[in-house]
DNA sequence: GATAATTATTAGGCTCTCCTAAATAATTGA
DNA sequence: TCAATTATTTAGGAGAGCCTAATAATTATC
């Protein structure tokens, strides 16, 4: 495998060119807690070594190897998630800076058995999908919970962060991955949704709710929506 | 908790310092896989954060400060080789070397778990005692294989090596902690010892009876040795 | 107790990964 | 379109941790 170095830019390449197209310098720097300047001095060395393409000023995207080597990390990350917190009771607001570690510490046949030993997950205990040893990221099929209509009821999938305070915030409020929740009502010009779950009403805020992904599950799927 | 390269030195230096009084240059280095000169570059450091004893030319030892993280690491290391052994299945020769990354990586937290889970074991795969959280190592109370007399019966308590393929061959022979033996015949001049395990026997060369650590459990303890 | 052999240290350098400051390209908006 | 802003890159440099070659101290041997 590659270095500690090389495996957290390649990951965080892969995390930010996700959703976006490319990955701008700025933002990875960032991501990555490192000034501007040195990740444009990696990337050109990553370049070199065929990981990822870098054209200057332009951004970077992931070659099949670096993408490869990214989802390696996001594997082990992932499970290494799930095992800390399964297995060994680590709180879910905790499993992510642990995590952080062992990605680049466990052998092939130490995830093999770890993946095993939980029987195979195909999630980390946020909800993001674990990638498969092949490589393989089953597409994701949630939306944000801001984007919910009132009355409507759906089922976390998953919460996209991995800040302690927010995740164990949402604890507070019972909200982890395949828990029900309805939303109550939204207020306009981007205020708060009030949403009720297993049992308890609560007002969060279009950020929170941008950040927590659901499925919907009402009863009414077409019909209710007027277009 | 300090760098892979400092808890590597001070676990190092603490392995050669065990037995012998101060550790010299040479001896850290091949154990370490380094140059001396980078190493007496390395003890300097050490000694300037008040890790390690130094003077030139005399060797090192740890100080206090120093003493806890190596007791520290060494912990994390066996406690992870008896996890990966008992909770993952990991044969006996991997161990070690998957557990030489995780020793830099285990938090408190989840080194206190895994003992927990482990129901708090007292040696590693190989015999070795794991250190206390407090920094307390029992004392051994085993003599090596090679110092047993015919005849005497012991049971394994520890082997010494961390390499692979030696612990194969004693696998091999069915030769792990807690396994009864007998020492049938010691050739003379340093010659082979034929042994007893559970049935078989086996010829094994002194440097090899030189690295299995016994106690012995024969029936007639005194009487049977003449002054 | 002098010389040879061993062991350890200094000197000078290298690579890796990061930094700041300054310069340049790209983008935005007036 | 041109200026201002923002994003990115170049230039020069620093610390960590390693290296080799040369030198110095210690230990062993006669």
């Amino acid at each position: 495998m590659a270095n500690k170095t090389i495996e957290d830019y390649l990951k965080a390449i892969y995390q930010v060119d996700v959703d976006q197209d490319g990955a701008g310098t700025t933002e990875l720097a960032e991501r990555l807690g490192i000034a501007p300047a040195s990740v444009t001095g990696m990337l050109k060395k990553l370049a070199a070594q065929d990981l990822v393409t870098y054209t200057r000023y332009q951004g970077v995207g992931l070659t099949n190897a670096g993408r490869a080597i990214a989802l390696d990390v996001l594997r082990r990350h992932r499970l290494a998630e799930r095992y800390l917190a399964d297995v060994l009771g680590l709180p879910w607001d905790r499993v992510h800076d642990e995590a952080e570690e062992w990605e680049h510490v466990l052998s092939d046949d130490v995830a093999a058995r770890m993946d095993a030993a939980l029987g195979w997950p195909s999630t980390d205990p946020h909800g993001e999908p674990i990638p498969s040893a092949r490589g393989d990221v089953p597409p994701l099929a949630d939306t944000p919970l801001a984007r919910l209509r009132p009355r409507h009821t759906a089922r976390v999938a998953r919460v996209s962060s991995e800040d302690a305070e927010f995740l164990r915030y949402l604890g507070s409020m019972g909200i982890y991955p395949h828990v029900a929740l309805t939303v109550l009502t939204i207020a306009p010009f981007g205020g708060p949704l009030t949403i009720e779950v297993s049992g308890q009403c609560h007002a969060i805020g279009q950020g929170v709710a941008e950040r927590i992904f659901v499925v919907d599950i009402s009863p009414l799927p077409a019909a209710e929506e007027p277009a």
